[in-house]
DNA sequence: TTAATTCCTTATCTTTTGTTAACGTTTTGA
DNA sequence: TCAAAACGTTAACAAAAGATAAGGAATTAA
């Protein structure tokens, strides 16, 4: 993918919440760079700052814990979405969670720098300031929804639901990494998946 | 308590991520109001848009939903804190848990059309978009760790540290509302208790 | 291509949790 | 003030989940 259509993709994402005049998308794009990430390269690494917000472009990520040497899967970014260590990004301190590349990624990035910079941008700033309370509203609603199915539904319920909007994007992932996902061990899914195959059957 | 110092209350908390001019509080202030919120009445239905979000200044509520027809907590918030039904208010959908004063309670409320005004408020608008920004992302950060919480520690992991982080107004609260706050049942949190003590006995 | 690794499933056993019910205590509300 | 309701704990049993290990299939890497 060329860095000029990442870029344009990294457009259309802002303007579906922040519309912006070729003059402000001029001003924007300045901070903006086009990055690749080799599958399995990490794009935050626990123990670091995370320095940095992106929009993948192409590919696909996984954030995850490491917990008594265990590698724990919380979470994943696909295309059209943003990536960061969000907590890491937002008080400048270390992350606690590994960000890697699943695939071969594209990945359009805003360093913390240059959003600042672009906050105090006097065309741009009013803007920056919403597409930033939009997208964590989003990431909001998200994680939300997340914790009343955690209080609310079994880990089987929960895989139902996974498995009616997941997409096709599960079945790229690892099972194991989904089982994680769900807050289950991946013996205890592969249980799951086959008590549900049985009433489906 | 009385409605100035109610607002003398949300200023406070407001100016704690943006700092406002008087006129800019004077400006602000008329979009605000001050309610009181009796022991076990609601500040939200499921099935009804929330269509306010406020400063609990006196008094604690209590996040629930119902399943199977029995409640569910999900959340908390006390003095000092904002309160809100977020994706029900950012959304303008129906709200799917309820929102209960654990005590006689005052709260001080924005309305949606209230902020939407102060949003397009010449002298507002931009601390209006940063103040709504560093709100939702300091929810969040706080979510995160809670997701975090129930896909890499186990329930008497997770009710350890909340004893050490929850300070006092746990013991302000019944333990089954803890419990779902864990996603655990109440019975199985009393064992925990149980070994907690027979450990630091 | 082949060897090594990863992945998913299955089985066994242990531990934990859920469910239901009972009991005494505390709180609530009429 | 007094009856009813709510609370926390405990017990007994059932159901589910975790831990560990083994086996075969698929994927990866040299």
């Amino acid at each position: 993918m060329d860095p000029l259509s990442a870029l344009q993709k990294f457009r259309e994402y802002f303007e579906r919440y922040v519309p912006l005049t070729d003059e402000e998308w001029q001003a924007l794009s300045q901070y903006l760079t086009v990055d690749t990430l080799k599958k399995k390269r990490f794009y935050v690494e626990a123990g670091k700052v995370c320095d940095h917000i992106g929009l993948v472009v192409k590919g696909a990520v996984r954030y995850y814990h490491v917990k008594d040497g265990e590698e724990i899967t919380g979470y994943f970014s696909f295309e059209d979405e943003m990536l960061s260590s969000y907590k890491s990004f937002l008080t400048r301190t270390p992350a606690a969670n590994y960000i890697q590349a699943l695939e071969d990624s594209v990945i359009v990035n805003l360093s913390h720098k240059g959003l600042q910079q672009a906050c105090m941008n006097e065309l741009l700033g009013f803007k920056m300031e919403r597409f930033g309370r939009l997208t964590a509203e989003l990431y909001l609603i998200c994680y939300e929804e997340r914790i009343t199915a955690f209080i609310t539904q079994s880990p089987e319920e929960r895989y139902s639901d996974l498995l009616q909007t997941g997409g096709e994007a599960l079945y790229r992932i690892p099972q194991h990494y989904i089982a994680n996902y769900l807050g289950i061990t991946p013996v205890s899914l592969s249980r799951i998946r086959r008590r549900i195959m049985k009433i489906s059957a």
